[in-house]
DNA sequence: TAGTCGTGGAA
DNA sequence: TTTCCAAGACT
């Protein structure tokens, strides 16, 4: 009984000291408010689904370029999707940006341009998942709210030294979360929360001394920060092989390219004519010359190859490029694409690379 | 529920 | 160089 009072206690402990922390080392960042300022829903939902599995530094240019090109959800929804492909270009995940134009032209139609505050309404949202539709509740409407996301998983499996390796584990985390959960300031709480799980209890190397809840910490007391969370060990992702061909047309430079099939990886972005993916290395494709544009044309090999690594599998890429005079462009998916418009094209990191080497 | 979805920074 | 993994969602 004691010990529960106990326990308790060092959990009002715990968020008071981590929003002190926050007081002091708040960071600022283009889409959070200023201490008292009212969050901007519409910014605090863009950052929120970039920021998916996506670092800070890395979102911060596409967010000022988003809401500099859409100041408000209504202009996002009216642009086209090619547009808002173009603008995510190199931010990845690309089905995140496929959803975020429906989900912007959900709110316009359904909710007057209003983004909804409660998490019911919100996770029904496209791209807006259990984790994002408590973080806009919390943030952009400072409502209380379970905010779990990595960082708030790792800071509390090392708090608790909670054993249970994750994935399996998180469900579990993300009770121990809600114990931790203050009555007020739940914008500040949630943001906190992360800022301190990206600064000071990071993956590796945490800066425990820095650390404003070190003497609640039950890992730290132990000393063994970095071994928390337990985790299953990863699975190797296999190496596949794909050959690309760049076809310039001699009058212009400009390239053959075309659009993905919009439910496969990638989709809606542009690549160059390829070999299939997902070709084991042991059974590489016999004739890739098939699927070049014309293979009676002069294919050159390129020296070098291009490897580029996805989530699940590695790729490398034999590049071959050849010039023509103007070959019909084939089907109606098939688009010349001259060098100084690739920015204003939805064009992947792996197409970019594969470009850099096809036309050097 | 486990696999599918990109990319780049850090150690 | 390799390995990890980040403010996850969807199927």
């Amino acid at each position: 009984m004691k010990k529960k009072v106990e326990n308790s206690k060092n959990k009002e402990r715990f968020a008071n000291k981590v929003l002190e922390w926050y007081d002091r080392n708040r960071r600022v960042l283009p889409w959070r408010a200023l201490p008292h300022e009212k969050s901007n829903p519409y910014h605090v939902w863009l950052s929120e689904i970039m920021l998916q599995q996506t670092g800070v530094g890395t979102v911060i240019p596409y967010f000022l370029d988003f809401t500099q090109k859409w100041p408000t959800i209504r202009e996002l929804a009216a642009a086209s999707e090619q547009d808002i492909l173009t603008a995510w270009a190199g931010l990845g995940y690309y089905s995140r940006a496929r959803n975020l134009h429906r989900c912007a032209r959900v709110v316009v139609s359904d909710y007057n341009g209003v983004i909804p505050c409660s998490v019911d309404e919100l996770i029904k949202l496209p791209g807006v998942g259990d984790y994002t539709a408590n973080a806009i509740h919390a943030i952009a409407f400072d409502e209380p709210s379970n905010v779990v996301d990595g960082n708030v998983e790792r800071v509390m499996a090392r708090m608790t030294a909670y054993e249970t390796p994750f994935p399996a584990g998180k469900k579990g985390i993300k009770a121990t979360a809600k114990e931790f959960l203050p009555s007020s300031r739940h914008a500040d709480y949630a943001q906190s929360l992360m800022d301190l799980g990206s600064m000071v209890c990071t993956p590796k190397n945490p800066k425990c001394d820095a650390c404003p809840v070190q003497l609640l910490c039950m890992a730290n007391q132990m000393e063994m920060a970095e071994t928390y969370p337990k985790r299953e060990p990863k699975k190797k992702i296999p190496n596949h092989t794909m050959t690309a061909f760049v076809l310039t047309r001699l009058s212009d430079g400009a390239v053959l390219m075309h659009y993905r099939d919009k439910n496969a990886m990638l989709g809606g972005m542009l690549e160059v004519p390829s070999t299939p993916w997902g070709v084991k290395q042991s059974c590489p494709v016999e004739q890739p010359f098939d699927y070049a544009p014309d293979n009676a044309l002069q294919w050159l090999r390129c020296d070098d190859t291009v490897r580029h690594v996805f989530s699940h599998f590695a790729l490398s890429v034999t590049i071959y490029k050849a010039s023509c005079d103007g070959i019909n462009a084939g089907d109606a998916k098939h688009e010349w694409i001259k060098p100084e418009n690739f920015d204003r094209k939805p064009i992947p990191t792996l197409t970019k690379k594969i470009l850099a080497i096809g036309l050097l």
